[in-house]
DNA sequence: CCCTAGATTGGTATCGCTACCATCCCCCCC
DNA sequence: GGGGGGGATGGTAGCGATACCAATCTAGGG
């Protein structure tokens, strides 16, 4: 019975391991491991030495080995459905930033928002061995793929959902407090005929905004009742609520619309109309997508750190499992991040200030 | 030494593994393993067996374990440096999944074009453990980063890089035959004034879409010739080519903007300058971001399946590192997939052909 | 000065899966 | 009918890391 001295599986020159560095830096692998997790239990000097090891041989752990022995390395899932798209990239970019610090995986799902759509996309996700998923919108306002999320045990953190339920963990901006501060903004540039369109009704953020608005509005007082329109998120719905807003008499001399894409629209459908933005109409959307620093003139508008967002999400689910495993699930946390007011030059002061 | 029954290490129940399959199936976790990994030499009579106790048991492979067992698992980098970025989106969702079905990891990492930049970003990279790389747009044209990445013995797949190196793998449209595709369009629809503006010269797409515009102007024959303007793929650059080729006379009939920023650029000029799309000025782009479908008029543009573009990157790069390490390495491909010409509004038959 | 608590470190046993090899068996051919 | 060839299957040994516990050492309290 003799033990082959090392059966190197595949010739391929194995990259470097913890009992490599453990060896160079003379301290048993589980010293290294200790060191590299940022354990305790470490004396500063033994800590030098083998970060000096992991310097020298440029050690990476691995993560199949990291994640099979600490059980960890579980599947997040990303439920997207139909985000402003250009939403999506950026969410996309946070989270999978956050899943590969965590060394979690994460795993895409598309899902229309119809009942018979979202079953099968949890099916499917229940299948891949998913643990938890994060929810763009404006899935993460979707009652039923909540239910079904939650019907499969899953964890769910709902991103951008303005007044998710108790018991679900979210993260988003706080909607209300940005547009009031935008309708602020407009009207401290003097405007006082104010257009505003809503974004769709199914979603809890289009309520805090409107509120916002009216806050600010009711705040400032003494002003002629805006002009609203119902819009629904889309550039075409963006068109409609425009012609309405801009065939009545009096115009407004700035309309705020609850989306960029339907403040793209508002621009369009004034340019057809020949007034100039923002000289004749100040324009100003809201998410800082990706249209809003692609047209003319550059749209004003509210940033969202949609990448921090995604990552906080991601983070938010990891610590839950990861917590929930070792018995201590927390209550539902409701994370607000910042927000940012990003002036471009779609707003002005009115031409001729009535006041 | 009496051996404990089974230290479960975390109390928590265990999800199944390949072992309760092979239990339940009555076979051995081999035969199982070769059934889930499609291997040959197994019965049919086995399979189906196999196949029953998985689905019945819900088992799902532990990603970490199978990569660790077979050494594969790899980490592949995504370096983005600010394509497009509608472009992005798309791109992540192709990479990813497919990152998903091969069980690799998927690292991005962002990168500006300046050498310094490329530099530290494939350090970072190296660092993390990459094995390979996937090139989006513009970065696949960098010769600084290609070189870099090269050093460092990455393998390399840039996508849409119409013309790349030989000793690079790529996978992109071809954007020649796409221009002309588009350019025969536009004179079947009657125009005989085009408008053309040309690409960021230092990327090879740029070349190619031009090349094929010409191609299709030649073998018309007998046409006035062309207006060509430089652009850079930016909107900005855009509405200069823009104000340029409508102001000389006699003004375009069709304009024929090398990517779609650029084209919205056209619009914009053309609304301001109260000509109406398609009526008065046809405008079409290249790209189908997601801009075309968000402007008025939809935008009349080339498709590019940018999601499968990436997966089909991702699963080059797999091919060839797990190719590779049996020493089988094919020789850089050059993949081609197909575009697809999208009509919307902006395309229509010129008012009055001269003609 | 002994004893306990806590800091520090090492040893061992897995984690779930697959590579590699040994084995067994069936069938064909000389 | 025996020897091969190859299909089908099982056994064994890790992959690289961490969890858990034991062992050692240091410092105070009684």
């Amino acid at each position: 019975m003799n033990k082959p001295a090392r059966k190197s599986r595949s010739g391929a020159r194995r990259s470097v391991t913890i009992k490599d560095v453990a060896r160079y830096a003379g301290v048993s692998p589980m010293t290294v491991s200790r060191v590299v997790n940022g354990g305790q239990y470490v004396s500063d000097a033994t800590r030098q030495t083998v970060m000096q090891a992991v310097r020298q041989l440029g050690y990476s752990p691995n993560l199949a080995a990291r994640n099979l022995a600490s059980a960890r390395g579980e599947r997040m899932g990303l439920l997207y459905g139909n985000p402003s798209a250009s939403y999506l990239s950026e969410f996309l970019v946070g989270a999978l930033d956050a899943a590969t610090r965590h060394g979690v995986q994460l795993v895409l799902e598309k899902c229309e928002m119809t009942p018979a759509a979202s079953r099968r996309a949890v099916r499917r996700l229940v299948a891949g061995g998913v643990v938890g998923v994060v929810l763009p919108p404006p899935l993460c306002e979707s009652a039923v793929i909540r239910a079904e999320l939650q019907a499969a045990r899953m964890r769910i953190v709902a991103v951008a959902a303005a007044r998710p339920p108790a018991d679900v963990m979210c993260v988003s901006i706080d909607d209300f407090a940005a547009a009031r501060e935008m309708t602020r903004y407009l009207l401290a540039l003097g405007h006082t005929r104010l257009g505003f369109i809503k974004g769709h009704p199914n979603q809890t953020a289009s309520e805090e905004r409107w509120r916002g608005f009216t806050a600010a509005v009711q705040e400032h007082g003494n002003l002629p009742a805006p002009r609203v329109e119902q819009g629904f998120f889309t550039f075409r719905s963006g068109l409609d609520a425009a012609r309405k807003l801009l065939s009545g008499e009096p115009l407004p001399s700035a309309i705020f619309a609850s989306n960029d894409d339907m403040a793209a629209a508002v621009m369009a459908e004034a340019h057809r109309r020949a007034l100039e933005v923002p000289n004749d109409l100040t324009v100003v959307g809201f998410d800082d997508s990706l249209i809003a620093a692609n047209i003319w003139p550059g749209l004003t508008t509210i940033h969202q750190p949609i990448a921090q967002m995604a990552g906080e999400a991601v983070d938010m689910l990891v610590a839950s499992v990861r917590g929930g495993k070792r018995g201590a699930l927390a209550e539902p946390v409701h994370r607000l991040v910042a927000h940012e007011l990003v002036t471009r030059e779609s707003a002005a002061r009115p031409k001729s200030t009535t006041a």
